[in-house]
DNA sequence: TTTGCACTTTACCGACCGGTCAACTAATCT
DNA sequence: AGATTAGTTGACCGGTCGGTAAAGTGCAAA
């Protein structure tokens, strides 16, 4: 009848499943989210899921791998790449966050967060195989932070004696903690009052940035 | 029989079941600890929790009033108040937070991050009650950075043209994202690791932390 | 044309969810 | 003594949880 498929789109329930998890997982939680209404709300019936999937931990793991590449190639390489100076980088980041997270607010109602951070926080403390996984992904953002503030060492922007990698992490926290506060607050205004820290904290200097031995 | 209960303390029941919601909640997440298992833990039955506490939810937001008064007697006043340099009270402060989350790793296998962050974080974009509870404790922490950071103006140890407002708020955003991280790695050493950054970012000169207009 | 495979559908599982309820016990107050 | 009250108990509610199993569908290669 209606339910027509003619092989129109081969992998298309797969890809609704993906797709409707992303929607769901990201504005709320992974408890709070269930798999029926996750196959509801991608049009395709239980069994399907468990057919391209395992489960729905793995599900979870598939849609955070792609979301990760979307924000590759939408933020953190059209944001951080580049010619401009370090602190334009960094409040075009902190503009782009802020961007997708009160677009979200538009469109669904929630401000989201980080959703890595945020599934992190959720399972990271008794979830070991989704906190690794979700730990891939914050360490390949840290890369690319690193990236950014060693092209500002080369070119002169930083001194260097900076430790990038220490900087790159607490780049991260930072943002992690901005989006925490953000989340609190359901407010992205939260996001642009508290960006200028992540400048204060990357780009001043720092005599004394000691790692423990 | 064994069951004797010779009013001996008034309120037993519900102080375990507040400190069974403590242990658990704490450790793990709202959604994936029932009262089932609280109860079960509080030696108590189901009924009685709902004889002190309209639900889980009223439940939760007690015991993180009890947790925030121990906190603020335990950490915040003792670490914050008092006479010290600023930067030996933040370093002070990092220690304590350490010291706490290493005590519940070796406690229950679990870091568990600030659990008030954690619960924003999961209730923060679908449950405007608790978020405005977890809000009104975050406040609250905030209140007590920025005296600490007034009393250091008020010392000479920051320019009397020092935002504290900003400034405790952005303590508070990384305090958190630290937590995130230490939590995402389930590693105390985080902790110490990213400590240094809340120093860069309160005791450097920060010339330009500009708000919006 | 037959066979195999990728995919879909539906019914079903035991366990658990937060919450309700009425009956009961044991102190307290008049 | 009688009434009141706080607290306790265990059975029970409808609904949902993640996951399973088996039968069926249509297409494509042999």
């Amino acid at each position: 009848m209606d339910t027509a498929h003619p092989s129109s789109e081969r992998g298309a329930s797969r890809q609704a499943l993906l797709q409707a998890a992303r929607e769901l997982l990201v504005t709320r939680s992974y408890a709070s989210v269930g798999i029926a209404e996750i196959c509801e709300h991608a049009g395709v019936r239980k069994g399907s899921l468990y057919h391209f999937f395992p489960g729905k931990e793995a599900l979870t793991q598939a849609m955070l791998e792609a979301l990760y590449a979307d924000f590759e190639r939408d933020v953190l390489i059209p944001g951080l790449t580049g010619t401009g100076k370090l602190r334009d980088r960094i409040e075009a980041f902190v503009r782009a966050i802020h961007a997708f997270e009160s677009r979200m607010q538009t469109d669904t109602g929630r401000l989201p967060g980080c959703p890595f951070g945020n599934l992190a926080v959720e399972l990271g403390s008794h979830n070991p195989g989704m906190r690794r996984a979700i730990r891939r992904h914050l360490d390949a953002v840290t890369a690319h932070f690193r990236a950014a503030l060693d092209t500002a060492v080369r070119d002169g922007e930083l001194p260097p004696s900076t430790d990038t990698d220490a900087a790159a992490e607490q780049w991260l926290a930072l943002m992690e903690g901005i989006l925490v506060m953000a989340k609190a607050d359901q407010d992205p205004d939260t996001i642009l009052r508290l960006g200028p820290a992540l400048g204060a904290l990357l780009l001043n200097p720092t005599p004394e940035v000691r790692h423990e031995p």
